[in-house]
DNA sequence: CGACCCTCTGAATCACGTT
DNA sequence: CAACGTGATTCAGAGGGTC
């Protein structure tokens, strides 16, 4: 079982629980996720079709239906009837995300512009727009364009400043050689002995995405335990890689060839071993400690002296947890931007204090502080 | 003179013609293209306001302020009145394009994809979208997201189905080692010295853009003598670059203090006396590989061990690329440093993986991706 | 003159919990 | 719900000064 280190499991423990972790629902997607409850999903990856022949079985606003793509008024038709598919399924996503969850959809230049001017009318809030780089794009035969190499996705929060969407950047930062991670990923296309082959040899699906993206996305934009929703299934990639990583999943397919391929795909699927996924504790989220704490526990005495590491300020603790410089009496924040001028500072790493061992910043004692705090939570 | 390369000269000889190669018309963009004439216009390139959204001020982690764009001219009451906007003078470039004349629109996730949506909505179609890679983007200072890393360039006809728009595909490749060009373009911003500095010596405008981009640009899309627009003229890099490329140019510009100093810098150009396109192919550089590229591509797997050489640490792989010693979690280098005692370590030719071959380096296995990328680049 | 260090800056939708 | 206080957070490159 998936548990968050700091807490509950984010689901029913198995036993008890009535739906399966990893599954796949066929139908219409639209009407798959009417079923669901709001607000349940942390995270949705969206791959809808974009080609015009799939526009064209869709409807117009009328209801009518758009039966071909020969000619260009067609063409606008159809643009029309795309754009009233994406917003039905778009507006079906919005309400089973959960008010913290977002959304990623991938398309290229025939659709992904008008899909990301639905989002933002309908009251998504870009996040980033992430290029997928393709290492080995097909080339363009006929020499009249640029080699089409890349394909964007769009990743989005149900709301606008939506508050504590995960982004795990720290997580990312470290897998990146310590450089944060830039909206252009660079990967090869799904081919080989990952892409699923029908009964023909052929390939199954003509749009299977790489499990690498897969991965990078909800490695970067989920937790483990969270549900993950995919409302165009297709060969599953979503699952397969939800389920690696120790993420539940839904997903929604109105083909049954593709609904069953993608089942056995993600029964095959083995959990990674859960420490190589484990949430860490990130700076931010860690226990608040006061500065009072270091007084009270012997690490700082009052009347000791603070200094920058530079030496250039100087101020004296008070008993209380405040420092002061001469007359001024405040935080070890506010004090450190007063002497600086500046409008804010974290006191916790420019105050510096003098310890046997040398200059110390008090943010190294805070650390001993939450060590001894950790093994005495071990304790209990 | 100016011509054509395939024939005739696309203008009225020097002696005869009225109006200069080059010029910057002073007025809203709009009104001014209404006095051009339809179908007149061989290549458009517009970078208009981008409609940026968040007032407050963001600070970097130094508390040093960033000078954000605040313009009035990027300040619009909604989605909708930004759309008219867009829509009005997307309609005025179309009327001056020539039924075979293309048109570029560069912009970022705040307003692409709107422009891109009444592009296709007004009947421009899509040739291609490019992605403007930049080498040294502006960092995410706050940790919340990807590091907004590219632009991106539609590149449109005037109609669907359009015939005879100028792709120079054989000049480009030949520039490009033989490959063809792709959809992403890596170029560094505009700094240094082609940065065009007011009498203050801060920036003149806020989102001058290279010259190598523009250069790309009129090089790929258009042909010596042919006559290009840019509809918001700022400091006049697209200008200049036409200039320099032997095409034409008119520019408009709301602004008198751009459209001078821009008149200034367009005479300052000499036209290149043959253009050769092989300097403005800039070589790709060296592809960065991060650990969590060798995890991505099945070289070492979630839960891996690692260790160093003489086997005197042990460390555990995530599925993020990040490291984990027990409760220490954090890159190959932060973690390798942390186990020797050391403030600083080569994560790459420290940690070791055990494979069929025996005790490997992790960098032998990232210059097998390495060696795996140049192939594949190479097979394009 | 090079090596090294410090400073500055670039189209950016850049917290969050408590009171 | 607004105001407030704490405190977490940056990469590449140009340019200038010093040793």
């Amino acid at each position: 079982m998936v548990v968050s280190r700091r807490g509950a499991p984010s689901r029913a423990p198995r036993g008890l629980s009535k739906t399966p972790d990893h599954r796949i629902l066929v139908g219409d997607c639209v009407n798959e996720m009417s079923k669901l409850p709001a607000g349940s999903v942390d995270l949705i990856f969206a791959d809808p079709p974009y080609n015009l022949q799939l526009a064209s079985d869709l409807k117009r606003p009328d209801d009518s239906h758009v039966d071909a793509v020969t000619d260009d008024w067609d063409k606008f038709a159809s643009f029309a009837a795309y754009d009233a598919f994406t917003k039905e399924w778009l507006t079906a996503c919005r309400r089973v995300l959960k008010p913290a969850g977002t959304i990623w959809v991938i398309g290229s230049y025939h659709n992904i512009f008008r899909v990301g001017a639905i989002m933002q009318d309908m009251g998504f809030w870009i996040l980033n727009d992430v290029i997928w780089r393709k290492t080995n794009p097909m080339p363009n035969f006929r020499g009249r364009r640029f080699t089409n190499a890349h394909e964007t996705m769009i990743w989005a929060s149900r709301d606008p400043n939506a508050k504590g969407y995960t982004f795990n950047y720290e997580a990312l930062k470290a897998g990146n050689d310590d450089i944060q991670v830039r909206s252009d990923w660079t990967f090869p296309l799904c081919t080989g002995s990952e892409r699923l082959k029908g009964a023909d040899g052929k390939k199954l699906h003509p749009t299977q995405k790489p499990e690498a993206l897969l991965a990078r996305v909800i490695l970067s934009s989920s937790k483990p335990g969270d549900l993950v929703l995919d409302p165009f299934n297709g060969t599953g990639t979503t699952g397969a890689v939800a389920k690696k990583l120790g993420r539940r999943y839904i997903g929604l397919e109105r083909e049954k060839k593709y609904a069953s391929a993608a089942e056995k795909r993600i029964a095959d699927v083995e959990v990674v071993p859960s420490p190589s996924i484990a949430p860490f504790m990130t700076a931010r989220e860690a226990p608040r400690v006061a500065f009072a704490s270091l007084i009270e526990r012997g690490l700082v005495s009052p009347g000791a002296k603070l200094t920058d590491s530079k030496k250039r300020h100087k101020a004296i603790v008070r008993a209380d947890g405040a420092i002061s410089v001469g007359e001024t009496v405040g935080s070890i924040h506010r004090v450190g931007a007063l002497v600086q001028g500046l409008d804010a500072c974290n006191g916790w790493s420019f105050w510096h204090v003098e310890t046997p061992k040398g200059l110390m910043s008090i943010d190294d004692l805070r650390a001993q502080v939450r060590s001894e705090m950790a093994l005495l939570e071990a304790a209990e």
